[in-house]
DNA sequence: ACACGATACCTCGACACCGAGGTATACCGG
DNA sequence: CCGGTATACCTCGGTGTCGAGGTATCGTGT
């Protein structure tokens, strides 16, 4: 959601909103460009809730630039946000992109390490894409060389990620003793 | 997108919607759930378009049952989404997935390398999820964990799957000679 | 002097999707 | 025979997103 990754942006320095566009579209721009349509209206969205205020810059720019500063009900909103994501930031891979990228801002090792073990236990469920009756079917059981892949695929990129979970996880142990 | 999967579900053999809403929970649902109420508008759209049918089968079970069958035209609107994916199918990880799920429908090892090379390309350009400027930063330039294992994972992910893409691709070559 | 592209912002209609709610029947256990 | 659960379908309001279009200024090249 582009919410998340306003308010993520944001909370690092005051950006207006061509310079967030080109942000976002490093962030997510190769796996889902964000449209115009989209961005202008979602910054409206969080200006109307308080959680960011413009800055009109007269004169130096092309079109007055309305630099965008968060305020501190949108630093919070975006605290609390990382801190109790929502199921779907945790099982939809571009969310979960979205979050990772400034969780950092979270600065607690606990609650850090909360999420990443959210993230833990959604990977350790045992999951296929195909089902027969409640037993989820291997990729050993697939002839078609293209479900035979996905679930391959999957397999291999879930334990990359467990290890990286593991390893970050013992890491924020560490810190907080 | 719900089109693809539900064509893809119907093309196999016919289904009930709530045959259908298993199948897809099954597919996607543990990453992002579908809901009653995007189905069923789903269907209605796809019956409105021509591509399926229903027949109401009256008396055996609780409400009566339409069973979905794909017409022609379905068959055809499957055919030419697998040959011909969206931009967006290539590149986000979700659609991807559907469409890898499907392809086997597609009866035709030239056609279906065809697909598999756009992702191949997709894959291989160079992407960061940060940038300096033009240039991606790396994730050895990060001290963040978060970030840092974002980019590992992704780069391990990147690379089961374009070692299964080589492999398949390799098997469908021999396959057209 | 002028065209053009990049910068910068905005609106609008269309549409997919979600969540919450509603309806109704069949079947099983107590 | 009564209640709960599973089956099966549907509607509606709200929201987020997209694509196409519009406006205006600045800098660069010619």
């Amino acid at each position: 959601m582009l919410k998340l990754a306003i308010l993520g942006f944001l909370y690092d320095r005051p950006l207006h909103g061509y310079e967030l566009r080109r942000h976002l579209a490093a962030l997510t721009g190769h796996i889902r460009p964000i449209s115009d349509g989209s961005l202008y209206p979602a910054i409206k969205r969080l200006e109307a809730d308080g959680l960011l205020v413009r800055e009109t810059e007269p004169g130096s720019a092309a079109a007055p630039r309305h630099t965008l500063h968060l305020t501190g009900a949108g630093r919070t909103a975006l605290l609390d946000r990382l801190r109790e994501p929502e199921p779907l930031d945790i099982s939809d891979g571009n969310r979960w992109t979205t979050v990772v990228s400034f969780l950092r801002h979270l600065d607690d090792p606990a609650a850090q390490a909360a999420v990443l073990r959210r993230r833990l236990a959604f990977l350790s469920e045992p999951a296929s894409f195909f089902y027969e009756g409640d037993r989820p079917r291997t990729a050993e059981e697939f002839t078609d060389p293209f479900r035979r892949g996905l679930l391959l695929t999957a397999r291999a990129t879930t334990e990359a990620e467990l290890g990286w979970l593991r390893a970050t996880l013992a890491e924020l142990e560490l810190l907080t003793g």
